[in-house]
DNA sequence: GCAAAAGTGTTGCTTATACACCCATGT
DNA sequence: ACATGGGTGTATAAGCAACACTTTTGC
């Protein structure tokens, strides 16, 4: 072999997404060491000994938001390499995007006190942390047509206005209330009624549904193509 | 820190799919050293010092298809890190699907002499490619529905024929060929035509296309629901 | 009553499916 | 002539977007 194989370190760097007020946000760390000090980022940490990769990212997702016994939307996303990437050596980045409802107290516990939720389309991040950013909101607009992804922006129980709302958060659309409602409904698996209702300040009150067990939805919700 | 974070190797392991006698196959080789010695395994090697992950797999689909000048798709599909997936340390293995077209002579001037094309469902290969393959497969599947992907499969210019052929044999369904034919000449940017025909030993000439354009297919050729 | 959000009905259009049918070639 | 795959027509069904309208609450 002419030249040798790379020793890398593998680092797990998270987009965790929430809707805050009715936008999409992301939670972004300041940095406090070399290099990139003082630029936001992604939080992440690296892959531990004898640690898998989903491990790590549940770790960090622990250690960053101060969640327990939370299960979280968590998938994997992409891998970035390159060479370049990192000033310190050859530090690969394995993506994961997370999901969580709007939390009452958003980062409480928090490892990083420095977290804080910025908008989805903030640029100027540390690395190449700009373009997992990118990758990760196309994923995540690309999985609210095909899966049940929307839910795990709720709350355990939601109304189908909430679950509309994230549809027009992400996708940065209006979205006809009452077809919606249909549509959503129909879906076999999608949302189940909890038999609840919600009072709200103002307007007629709202069933309560959960997440149905399906995995993928169909037929899928497309985007309104403008 | 507790635990250290720990040092990997990382393999860029293929899945290079093909449509031989209308069966997806897919290219295995055989194991020469330990560890699974003599078993199938997904072609695959290590990233080099200065290399990206892309990087990596091309050398590495040119090392086993003795393909020059070809620009198959090639496309990061998931990263396996399981501590104990490979005996002999830790090793990641960011996964890559390669599409080609069946080759006239298939695997000449091959750095593995051993490589052979297996059919797509195979499996009891070496590490967790079993799990590698499978995913691989059903990302395949999801692409033709919402990407040109099946276009890859096929020569510079192919008939409507040989695409559908893809689609049955990727999706593993019949497909009524009128109202196929329609929808892919139909969708914008999917297939343009190149004016030239192909005549074939028997039945009327089809006329050839060549890939459009277009990344993503709107609306989506969507998989028949049994 | 009025405002506001939830949910339902209705209508007209677009799209998909099934399948009949014609087309152009080799044998 | 006939078999074969290519391609078009067409009728029926299903789905969808637009929007009017009813329901049920708080104020």
């Amino acid at each position: 072999m002419a030249r040798p194989r790379a020793a890398f370190s593998i680092a797990v760097d998270l987009v965790i997404l929430t809707i805050r007020q009715g936008t999409l946000s992301v939670l972004l760390v300041e940095r406090g060491h070399e290099p990139f000090t003082g630029r936001p980022a992604l939080p992440g940490g690296f892959v531990l000994e004898g640690e898998d990769l989903l491990e790590a990212a549940e770790r960090e997702l622990r250690e960053e938001t101060g969640l327990r016994g939370v299960a979280p939307h968590l998938e994997q996303l992409h891998t970035y390499a390159r060479p370049d990437r990192d000033p310190r050596g050859r530090i690969a980045s394995v993506a994961y995007l997370a999901v969580l409802p709007d939390l009452p107290r958003p980062v409480a516990g928090s490892d990083a006190a420095d977290a804080q939720w910025a908008p989805g389309d903030t640029s100027g991040l540390a690395f190449d942390h700009d373009t997992i950013l990118a990758d990760a909101l196309e994923r995540a607009r690309q999985r609210l047509e095909n899966t049940p992804l929307a839910a795990a922006f709720c709350d355990d129980e939601f109304t189908i206005g909430d679950l509309r709302a994230v549809y027009e958060a992400v996708w940065g659309v209006a979205l006809d209330p009452g077809n919606f409602h249909r549509k959503v409904t129909g879906l076999a698996g999608f949302v189940v009624p909890s038999g609840r209702t919600r009072y709200s300040t103002t307007g007629r009150p709202a069933a309560l549904y959960r997440s149905g067990g399906a995995t993928t939805l169909i037929p899928p919700l497309s985007r309104p193509t403008p």
